[in-house]
DNA sequence: CGCGTTTCACGAAACGTTACATGAAATTTC
DNA sequence: GAAATTTCATGTAACGTTTCGTGAAACGCG
């Protein structure tokens, strides 16, 4: 050993072995190398803590092994889930996770992408919400629950099952009259088909049921003066509520609260998303489900595929349902 | 532009401006520059979308404008605040995040540092558990939460004054016997002193107090157990509760609920983090907030401050009192 | 045994930057 | 006005890999 102060390079492990760089080079990648050759570099690598700078091996290789991540935040328990099991999902397979949070921000999304770009990530894996999003073109993209068009795969929950199952719980639980609220973006992304899915699971049961759907900039207000219309004598003329996510679940439970309204007496609200508290315990409240873990293995394996031709354009993964609370239906 | 199917380089800039490579690269990194030449720059710049490659830059610079974030997960609002804030952090000053989830595990820890070694981060923040982590000595290592020695600067909350705040809290709630719950590792971090600031805060404030403390690996049940021990004839012997952490509170609250004992009515909960439903709705529990937002800028400015002289060894951010639920005291 | 073929380590040439020495031009100084 | 000084664009040499053409050794075959 030469030099203490900066950290061995391929040159020093070739020197220290008394093989060439390229064949260290061959051992590292594990490529084919004659048998006694390999053990002297591997005990070379040993002997020198050798480590490979991966920005040297990024910029002659184009292959940096790292993936970024745009999520819009970290605190919503269902972006919280993505994050944890891409990092578990990524990880496995020795990648590094950039992560990105874009807060709903279509402009910050944009700067993301861009600054992505110079970095020269491996793949992309996004929920975004900005329509018109331009992404390298030589970069893998893969969404989640936004479709985008036949050459970006979107992987995604069976929503629209998702709806149905909804309309089956509260039909089960007795419920008559019902209503489903949204709140969130326009666009035609995959959660839209929660709606169409419990529509038409409301028909099969002949259940009653009415929509309210707020946009993204419209104030929360808009969901209060709709239950306010629909609450006469202390009472309100629902039964049963299924709303788009947990967290439009959780505030409107808070809003029925200070209307003295009772869950899950008065009326049963499902939520989207499987939202737990500390990641382990109880549902926030009852819910369907989206397979996280799942949906985040089918993202890495998507995006870090060889073979562009095998990547389908949208996965839909099977979703459940899960009562609230610390035990069942009686939430 | 003569090629269409690479991206252009630095090179391709020099040529399209009629200047030479270093002059753009002053360009690019806002190096003093002839005004005319810097004008010629920008504009090839901008006619060829020029990016800079980051790896090319990582090699020869050694700066990478990126910084490893350790934490156990995202899916504890607390850590999933901090994942959030040090995001925004390091965005602004155009850093990008690895972030790498450790989920408690002392090899996962170790490992990582690892991996990002080889990567040759600008910096790493850890909020670990392994007590003899090795951390390269030449990367800057920031921990949150764990004094690890002189060199290596450790931001916290003020855990101290959080218990004496705590111990206050339910003597102004009227408590005259309360307990002190802790789980989690037995080394000496800073939140260990939530419970000595706790212990005098109640010896001021003539608080009866008791302590029970699990580590690590203990069951969950020593809790229960010690619940069930000071529980005679429907009542429980506290009337005030001090939980180390939100997760805690949480999970005692449940315990509680099943005993009967109603909280805040029959026994006050205090929990330690300031963990929140969804990053904005009410806190879970009355809790003593710890500001994730200071404590992250914290962290970033002092892993990327030049002059590692000016590095403080401990620095303790000031923590706050919420009320848990919709409403107020009354939880 | 000699020729053609395969195998495989070798070493040099990129990859796209930054930093530094070089020298020409512009400015100051007496 | 000439010499001394400053200013600043230039071009070249790394940074630590991977890739690929080269040639020597080992092998098979007639």
């Amino acid at each position: 050993m030469k030099k203490m102060s900066t950290a061995p390079t391929m040159k020093d492990v070739a020197r220290e072995a008394g093989v060439a760089l390229g064949t260290v080079s061959k051992v590292v990648n594990g490529l084919p190398v004659g048998e006694n050759y390999r053990i002297r570099v591997e005990a070379a690598i040993e002997k020198l803590d050798y480590q490979v700078n991966s920005y040297a091996q990024g910029l002659k290789a184009s292959r940096t092994h790292s993936v970024a991540v745009l999520l819009p935040n970290t605190f919503n328990p269902f972006f919280a889930d993505l994050a944890y099991h891409l990092n578990l999902a990524l990880q496995k397979r020795r990648y590094k996770m950039l992560l990105c949070c874009t807060a709903f921000n279509p402009t910050e999304e944009q700067e993301y992408i861009n600054m992505v770009r110079q970095n020269k990530v491996d793949g992309i894996i996004g929920l975004t919400y900005n329509p018109d999003l331009v992404v390298e073109p030589d970069t893998p993209y893969v969404t989640i629950d936004r479709y985008m068009g036949p050459g970006i795969p979107c992987v995604a929950s069976d929503n629209y099952a998702g709806g149905q199952m909804a309309a089956e719980k509260l039909a089960d639980l007795g419920c008559k009259k019902v209503a489903f609220l949204r709140i969130g973006s326009s666009l035609t992304n995959e959660p839209n088909k929660r709606r169409s899915g419990f529509e038409n699971g409301c028909l099969a049961r002949q259940l009653n049921y009415e929509m309210k759907i707020l946009d993204d900039g419209d104030p929360f207000d808009g969901f209060v003066d709709f239950l306010k219309e629909h609450f006469h004598g202390g009472k309100l003329d629902f039964d049963g509520l299924f709303c788009v996510t947990d967290n439009l679940a959780f505030q409107i439970m808070k809003v029925l609260e200070s209307m003295g309204v009772k869950v899950p007496e008065d009326v049963q609200i499902i939520g989207f998303d499987g939202a737990r508290m500390f990641g382990d315990g109880s549902y926030v409240c009852s819910t369907i489900v989206q397979p996280t873990e799942a949906i985040a293995e089918m993202c890495v394996e998507l995006v870090l595929m060889d073979n562009a031709i095998l990547r389908p354009p949208l996965v839909c993964l099977p979703v459940s349902y899960a009562c609230g609370g610390t035990t069942n239906e009686s939430m």
